[in-house]
DNA sequence: GCTAAGATTTCGGTGTGCCGAAAACTGGTC
DNA sequence: GACCAGTTTTCGGCACACCGAAATCTTAGC
């Protein structure tokens, strides 16, 4: 029986939420992700279960079998890949591709998409910093930490973006980051202030944000610490 | 309401049925044509009809309204122009883009599908010499006549080979016969002989097949006779 | 331990697109 | 004008994926 681009991605969203972080996901929290009542879910799972995609504990998480895993990865691969086309071939940026590979992740040949991985010369990540699995399901996630856990003071550059909202990708890029990005940690301003950082790598000579924050420093948001993961530089 | 993809199929071979030929499609011919029983038919076109897109006599013919013309033209359109690029761009032979486009064409945007267009650099025919409708809906019909109603003796170039059959395909590309093809129309062998044609433009030698066959000419099956149209060098 | 808020599941029901069998219709033949 | 073969439509039913409401379960707070 042919695998429905329903159960992709159901099996997509319930492998990526334990990418950047341990807890499998609950079912009210997949509704969310899907944009599904919590009643359609529950059926749905069940239905994975019977197909050994997934485990279930009752009125518990949901976690994914090793050939749900299979399957989470092999969509991911095409998600990535085909963000990554869109942006080298036809000029999408970075904010625009994720609608589009959520279609046609479902739509092209294992062949098409060889000979685009071909074309592409066999990339690592996509446009966001996420791993591209390899045909054979490996998968090697970059080193990083969350913006918000960094450290004050340090120095590191971005290896990661979430996705998840482009309005987030297009401001974060009209301020200058995006992958690659040297940037150093200024920390949190006093009294309640904003996070802020600064551009470029300036080790050593990055001050606590008490005495050293300059007004040309980015005043990140919360959103934007809890999507950006850096890693030393 | 979004035009979903079943409707979209329907349409297209509405449309395509008359393409060639001016007889209007019957629900059973529909039916045969995608793969369905007479009853799902029957009921899909009174859908079709209640949308605007099509007008049927009852126990007769389904037409397309001016409204279904041009979503047919519209995905003529896209599958036309996805046919070209798999291979142009990624190696496809010509028996080999058919399913894929079949699929594809409802998947993509209408800016991804615009951005390719400009890659192939605005196409005006498929790998099939089928004409690639423009954004606002135009088309211009190669013309052409089937082989099989070309006269004996007469020259003419392919411009246009049915994509139906993949193993055709194949055929006549390893009998050297593709699109722009020239070939001389030699006719049919007495006595219940094949029809033969010879590859180039010979006007002026070519003879009857009763007198002037020669080995080397190629022997077309009935198939290709109605799947094949030429049109004078 | 008890309770209640919140999460999860169950249940009845919907829309879409499909099917086979049976009924209704058509067009040609005599 | 009656008949018949083939076509088309009607009808009851199914699979899938979804929903809201009601019932059930879990767990945190007391
Ligand atoms: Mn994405
Ligand atoms: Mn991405
Ligand atoms: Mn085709
Ligand atoms: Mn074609």
């Amino acid at each position: 029986m042919k695998t429905q681009s329903v159960v992709e991605d159901y099996v997509k969203v319930i492998y990526s939420h334990t990418e950047w972080q341990p807890e499998p996901i609950t079912p009210s929290v997949l509704a969310a992700r899907l944009g599904l009542a919590a009643s359609s879910v529950t059926e749905m799972v069940k239905k994975l279960a019977a197909q050994g995609l997934a485990t279930h504990v009752k009125y518990g998480a949901v976690t994914l079998t090793a050939q749900g895993t299979e399957l989470a990865l092999r969509m991911l691969r095409r998600h990535r890949l085909i963000e990554t086309w869109l942006v080298e071939q036809y000029a999408y940026r970075w904010d625009e591709v994720h609608d589009e590979a959520e279609v046609l992740e479902h739509a092209l040949s294992d062949r098409l998409l060889d000979a685009i991985d071909e074309q592409l010369g066999f990339p690592s990540r996509d446009p966001h910093g996420d791993p591209i699995p390899a045909r054979d399901g490996t998968i090697t996630r970059p080193v990083g930490v969350l913006l918000r856990d960094a450290s004050e003071g340090s120095t590191g550059r971005v290896v990661r973006i979430s996705d998840r909202d482009p309005l987030l990708l297009r401001h974060l890029e009209a301020e200058g980051i995006t992958l690659d990005t040297d940037l150093t940690v200024i920390g949190r301003a006093p009294f309640g202030g904003g996070f802020l950082v600064r551009l470029g790598a300036h080790a050593g000579d990055a001050t606590s944000a008490a005495t050293g924050a300059t007004p040309a420093d980015l005043d990140l948001g919360d959103q934007a610490l809890e999507s950006i993961w850096i890693a030393a530089a």
